[in-house]
DNA sequence: GAATCGTGGCG
DNA sequence: TCGCCAAGATT
């Protein structure tokens, strides 16, 4: 075993602690679609969609999630291209993919109930430690941590922990501070109370500590050094990449591709589009394009109709954009389909190509 | 361990 | 305006 650094909590008075955030988490909980219910299904999804994202931006998509998928059954019998539309513009589109196969797999080897061991549920796709112990904790009141964003910024703060949580090996230390603060009587509330006081009060930047129910327990308030906590080395920049994009019209109908089963955007539908390069013009890139990748001809107007900027969390796109007119006929395919506008909408696409779509509506 | 993988909001 | 962020997992 190799050794690993001890959270100290010799300061804290465990039991005091644990009734002042329970308590102050029972009063001042957020009233959350999630929260209306224990059924470990609907804790898992939202923890998924939960992940890096904002709670503001998940309700509305969890609430047509639950009327379209309430069950394990009912979601297990989707169809891909189905679950991949009622994700989009949620982001991280994995998410989504491994959660279609994990629920699958629930339905096929667990008989549709959701494991309840961490050993097991562990070994489902797209479900992390973090998950693990959310769902675990949450749904199953086991007394597992559930450590995340908000956990590591609360608890090094209170316990004054100077590791860098941006380290992926250092969630390993604020796992084994929780599992020595935990509240065993109600592990569910005392996770969501961690994860609430971090959403709440004890905010990244400007902290409220005046109003926080733990300050008498708090480390880094003492000191005053709350702002300083949690240590985090911040990333390099992303690179750009200059794109073309082209909206492809044929008799009503436009020229939409799937991309990739694997990596960016997998699987999402978007505007044939490449990379620009400095070499030849923009329209004898655009032509050879169309012709290498799909053997078409097309008239593509001269100039761009519009220009979209996309930035990702790694990535930024500069999408130049053209329109034009398809000269010759395709052979439809699974990845390669023509569609009229008001089917058009029923493809999930990227925010970046909703964009593009709603520009050349504009322009019409 | 470092990169990859989205999006929208905020100071 | 722009870096940073928000209930992470996978490769």
């Amino acid at each position: 075993m190799k050794q690993m650094k001890i959270p100290n909590i010799e300061h804290l008075q465990i039991e005091s602690f644990q009734q002042d955030l329970v308590g102050w988490y029972e009063k001042e909980k957020r009233d959350l679609p999630w929260r209306k219910s224990k059924d470990p299904y609907k804790i898992w999804v939202s923890e998924v969609m939960l992940q890096q994202t904002r709670v503001d931006t998940v309700i509305p998509y969890y609430e047509r999630f639950m009327e379209k998928y309430p069950t394990i059954d009912t979601f297990a019998k989707a169809e891909d291209e189905e679950v991949l539309k009622i994700w989009e513009g949620l982001g991280y589109y994995s998410r989504v993919r491994n959660l279609h196969s994990a629920v699958k797999e629930v339905k096929e080897r667990y008989g549709s109930k959701v494991p309840d061991t961490l050993q097991t549920i562990s070994t489902l796709k797209g479900v992390g430690p973090y998950t693990a112990g959310a769902v675990l904790s949450i749904a199953y009141n086991q007394p597992e941590p559930a450590v995340d964003g908000n956990v590591m910024r609360v608890i090094s703060r209170i316990l004054s922990i100077w590791d860098d949580i941006a380290k992926p090996s250092s969630r390993k230390i604020f796992e084994e501070a929780v599992r020595k603060l935990i509240y065993e009587q109600d592990p569910s509330s005392f996770n969501q109370a961690l994860m609430e006081l971090g959403a709440l009060i004890c905010t990244p930047t400007s902290p409220s500590c005046l109003l926080c129910p733990v300050r008498d327990h708090c480390c880094a308030f003492q000191e005053g050094v709350q702002t300083e906590l949690p240590v985090k080395t911040r990333k390099k920049k992303v690179r750009h990449l200059h794109l073309f994009a082209i909206v492809l019209k044929k008799e009503g109908e436009f020229l939409i591709h799937k991309r990739d089963e694997t990596g960016l955007l997998a699987n999402l539908w978007e505007f044939p589009n490449a990379e620009l390069s400095e070499l030849l013009s923009p329209k004898e890139q655009m032509m050879n394009f169309l012709q290498d990748e799909y053997g078409i001809d097309a008239k593509i107007e001269t100039g761009v109709f519009t220009k979209i900027q996309h930035v990702f969390s790694h990535l930024v796109w500069d999408i130049d954009v053209y329109a034009g007119e398809m000269m010759s006929e395709i052979t439809e395919s699974t990845r390669l389909k023509l569609v009229n506008k008001e089917r058009l909408i029923e493809f999930a696409f990227p925010v970046s190509h909703q964009k593009i779509w709603r520009e050349y509506q504009t322009r019409e």
